[in-house]
RNA sequence: GCCGCUUUAGCUCAGCCGGUAGAGCACAUCAUUCGUAAUGAUGGGGUCGUCAGUUCGAGUCUGACAAGCGGCACCA
């Protein structure tokens, strides 16, 4: 042991310290500047805190503001430990529990006093304060390693038993420590912090919201009440992430859905989507070109019942794992009393289907199959109910009726790479038709609680991987993760997550292995070898549902949707009433040329109509006043553009049924 | 389902201490024919989410229920 340690910093000096030099020492050896912007460290890639002493040779680097990811995740776990301690000044009695930063913040869950009800957001504004001062007052931040019993008996004295509950269950020889605010305040933390309070800027955090949350996440658990906060560096990153929340909040699709005349939704069929004309043309236009798609890969299209006896249910399992979900009625004419519908309860049970593939099973099951017949590709835009939680509804985003792009392949063992990688190439080109760049595909493996031997699990994951494998897309680059636990009870799955516009990730598309259904539903086909053999099952979505998706792409593009599927493409308007003639003519040449085209003769300035059609997100506007009109010519206006382009029709026509194909239907480039 | 908040005209919202509703936009009518994001005037429109309760009197106070919003949990 020297009593000196080398320290090896970022730009590649090195320097000697005397053994158990702080990492705030070093910093103000190399320069005051440093000493002052310096918030933590990095010792062998290990964030601590400022004050933590250097006991080996190691390689260290002093983080800053500059080091944005680290710094800020350092003053966010800041700011919950100071929204903590003002929460516990106000309201004496408050037990605390667990407060972690977040992507954009933190939160901190409390158990309020007894007596006291939760928080609310009116208690926001007084504890923003009582922060600010906690934050002005520059309190010490000092880190203190404490026994595990004495913190015990220090919690349950206090009245901190979710503290006591935690520290009790922190596993057997980590280091347990405490973080001191001044010396009146501390939390059991695993750190690091900032050197002091003051450090956080007191005008770059804003407490935004409170909600419920279980203890541990556990709904047997009590419920705590949790205060949300956005946290940042200095005032005017949180100012910036303001302005972005305003601008997330503007392409909101319920916003874009209303403002736009494409649905609505109301009390009477709540988590039901009423289609208006317009909503409903976005919603064929996908329809059509998924249909085409799949087609074209070699999918077979069927239609299946809404409803199905309970029995059917029961058999597939559904009946037994998603009761609480399905929508059951009965099979029989109600009596009434006081005009309400009396149900006997004698006769059978109807389920409206959650899902397609017991009756696809069903579909396969008709005829003896063949060897030769598979892979069968089942597809069906199949109308599903589930009666979802009510909490959980939201938007077009999750709905009680929806239709999936639903199909089921079926197919055997050895053709299962080949399908899989087969529908990862069709789902991507499909994301990229639709205007997502970017996706991340996720391997969720076996649960805890599963179906099926480990031989049949080893054997699904493994295919799974190959298939990703065998298109090349298991890179970082591609998101390529596995997430233990995460798949269904019966199988692993593929999960498709598509990032959007302003960087938001949506779960969409997903592929499954299935051999638990086959069995239970006694699917076969007779094999080469002239016996019976279960076939393969694979569940598989691109889209998931199409209320959802639509809901993604509105919001992906700010409702200015591609032309292939904008619900109306062109509108032609009108300067002077002497210009209907033309553009009537206009409107009906483009019309004939197959493009959804509306006119607006109204006696209104221009400038309204442009205004009016421009929130409607028409694309393309094309304005005919006197000279249009004399020259046989429109004055074309793209949507947001200012620049305008006085065009005849003979070369407008073809040029805008060139852009309002959809993809899938252009000729190679 | 759980916690909090919200519910007033088609939309966005105002309505103090309880005294039978108000704005802007939208809509209708009239005038205006006007060159690229709101022309002007006039007018119509509300059982104040539903159901109970307190009160001489409830949009306003209390309760239950419903839906919506933000989270939590759920999403075989």
């Amino acid at each position: 042991m020297t009593a000196h340690v080398r320290i090896s910093l970022p730009d590649g000096s090195a320097r000697e310290m005397p053994r158990g030099t702080t990492a705030a020492e070093l910093a103000a050896a190399i320069g005051p500047g440093l000493a002052k912007a310096a918030l933590a460290a990095r010792v062998d890639g290990e964030l601590v805190d400022l004050e933590r002493p250097i006991e080996h040779d190691a390689s260290v680097a002093l983080v800053t503001a500059k080091d944005e990811a680290d710094a800020l995740e350092l003053v966010r776990h800041d700011y919950a430990h100071v929204l903590a301690e003002a929460v516990q000044r106000l309201f004496p009695g408050t037990q605390i529990t667990f407060g972690p930063a977040t992507e954009d913040g933190f939160y901190y869950d409390f158990a309020p006093p007894p007596g006291r009800g939760p928080f609310t957001e009116a208690d926001l504004p007084v504890i923003e304060e009582e922060m600010r001062r906690i934050i002005r007052a520059d309190k010490p931040l000092r880190r203190e390693v404490w026994d595990r019993d004495a913190l015990i008996a220090r919690w349950k004295a206090e009245g901190e038993h979710f503290k006591a509950e935690w520290a009790a269950q922190l596993p057997e020889g980590e280091e347990i420590t405490v973080y001191w605010s001044g010396d009146d305040w501390m939390d059991m933390c695993r750190g690091p912090h900032l050197p002091s309070t003051g450090r956080l800027d007191p005008e770059a955090f804003r407490l935004t919201r409170v909600s419920g949350a279980y203890w541990r996440g556990d709904p047997r658990n009590p419920q705590l009440s949790r205060i949300y906060g956005t946290g940042w560096l200095n005032r005017k990153q949180l100012e910036a992430h303001l302005a972005r929340l305003e601008e997330a909040a503007k392409r909101d699709h319920r916003r874009l859905g209303r403002e736009m005349g494409l649905f609505h939704l109301q009390e009477e069929a709540h988590g039901s989507v009423f289609w208006h004309p317009r909503g409903w043309m976005i919603y064929r236009q996908l329809e059509a070109y998924m249909r085409r798609r799949l087609d074209a890969a070699g999918y077979l299209e069927v239609r299946t019942p809404q409803l199905m006896s309970a029995r059917q249910w029961e058999q597939s399992g559904h009946w037994g794992k998603y009761r609480e979900n399905m929508f059951v009625v009965p099979d029989e004419i109600p009596a009434t009393e006081d005009g309400k519908p009396i149900v006997s309860g004698k006769g059978e049970f109807l389920a409206l289907k959650p899902m397609n593939c017991p009756a696809h099973v069903l579909i396969f099951r008709q005829g003896l199959k063949s060897y030769r017949d598979l892979p069968l590709r089942l597809a069906e835009f199949g109308c599903c109910h589930r009666n979802e939680p009510h909490g959980a509804l939201h938007g077009l985003m999750r709905v009680r009726q929806f239709t999936q792009d639903d199909a089921h392949i079926f197919c055997r063992e050895d053709q299962l790479v080949s399908e899989v990688a087969a529908f990862i190439d069709l789902l991507d080109r499909v994301y990229r038709d639709l205007g997502f760049a970017r996706y991340a595909i996720k391997l969720a493996l076996r649960p805890a609680q599963r179906f099926g031997s480990d031989a049949m699990w080893d054997w699904a994951e493994q295919s799974l991987r190959d298939a990703v494998a065998a298109t090349g897309r298991n890179t970082p680059e591609h998101g390529w993760e596995e997430l233990p636990g995460e798949g269904a009870f019966y199988a692993p799955k593929l999960e498709f997550h598509l990032e959007d516009a302003i960087g938001r990730t949506w779960q969409v598309g997903t592929i499954q292995t299935d051999t638990v259904l086959p069995e239970r539903l006694d699917a076969s086909y007779i094999g080469e070898d002239g016996a019976r053999h279960r076939p393969v099952m694979l569940h598989r979505a691109i889209l998931g549902s199409f209320e959802r998706f639509i809901g993604i792409l509105l919001e992906h593009h700010a409702g200015r949707l591609p032309m292939w599927l904008a619900p109306v493409q062109v509108v032609v308007a009108t300067i002077v009433s002497d210009a209907d003639g033309w553009a009537g003519e206009v409107a009906a040449a483009l019309a004939a040329a197959g493009l959804r085209v509306e006119t607006d003769f109204r006696n209104e300035k221009i400038n309204l109509k442009v205004r009016e059609h421009s929130l409607m997100k028409v694309p393309v506007m094309l304005v005919v006043g006197r000279r249009e009109a004399a020259e046989r010519t429109v004055a074309v206006r793209r949507l947001g553009e200012e620049r305008q382009e006085t065009l005849p029709l003979d070369t407008l026509v073809p040029a805008l049924v060139a852009e309002a194909t959809p993809p899938d239907l252009r000729s190679a480039a």
